[in-house]
DNA sequence: AAAACAACGGATACCGATGTCTGTTGAAGG
DNA sequence: CCTTCAACAGACATCGGTATCCGTTGTTTT
């Protein structure tokens, strides 16, 4: 798989909150698991690291529960994949090397510098908002006459 | 990290063998886990997959060892994630949903094929000899005069 | 003030990936 | 044919991410 559970985790509790944002209203942790299938004992370490990140607002006792702390589309998977503890390690060398670098590379570095450069990239320039996008899709294609189908 | 041991010790595997590729001769395990830092002990886990998978020739006994089944331009890095039982998982709902498709998404579908399309995309179309790179690239380097450093 | 609620925080258990060890099989050299 | 070499194969140990549990803290309601 290509992320560790915690970050899918995160992804799917974030997405939730996401969609739930213009409401307003805040979702308690036990929801939250249910609806993002994230593990009920579990989810407190997951929306711990989100919020000491600041990507989520947290409120304790009646009433509370998680909200994103900012509007999704201020709010990137890189930050996500961060608080997660999922460094994405630029600069270590592929081999281990310390001193490897574009001027003096290791066999892997090109190869290396390009996948982790895909993925950089994706998550730097992709927020929050793009999960929102469903109802516009379920909108778009419902508006469009279909194919054929 | 973006891989997990199995896969990043795969790679550098082949990254090895296919620099030593043109000189057609064999790398012993121990070798190969020198030159790869992979543990010693390990290391035939690693390459036992990549040999089943038909990407790496092995032979026992005397002047046995490992070396490429084919070309470095004819291994692409997927091959080499799908020896290392690293699922891609295209298929798999970032939620669980069974029944989730670009028709009938999840509300985390679209960034999900993102970011494992862009994965993908990389994995299928590069292949090992840009590892090898690294000799032409060096020799660019030190006949093209350096930009002003 | 008391009770209910819900996130916080640490201690512990679990499990699969990782790593180690030992013996076996197959190939080459003497 | 025997010895040596080196990959193969499986049993076992270890470690860290994952998961569970339980008591604590802070907030709201009554």
């Amino acid at each position: 798989m290509l992320l560790n559970h915690t970050a899918e985790y995160a992804f799917r509790a974030m997405a939730i909150l996401a969609g739930n944002y213009d409401s307003g209203e805040r979702v308690r942790a036990k929801e939250l698991a249910e609806l993002a299938a994230i593990p009920e004992h579990y989810i407190s370490k997951v929306m711990r690291h989100l919020v000491v990140a600041g990507l989520v607002e947290a409120l304790r006792g009646h009433g509370g529960g998680f909200r994103l702390a900012r509007p999704p589309n201020a709010i990137t998977f890189m930050e996500v994949l961060d608080a997660s503890d999922w460094s994405s390690e630029d600069r270590r060398c592929a081999f281990g090397f310390g001193a490897c670098n574009p001027k003096n590379p290791c066999s892997l570095h090109n190869a290396w510098s390009q996948l982790h450069g895909c993925v950089n990239q994706w998550a730097k320039k992709t927020t929050l908002a793009e999960v929102r996008s469903l109802e516009h899709l379920h909108a778009e294609l419902a508006s469009q006459a279909p194919p054929k189908d």
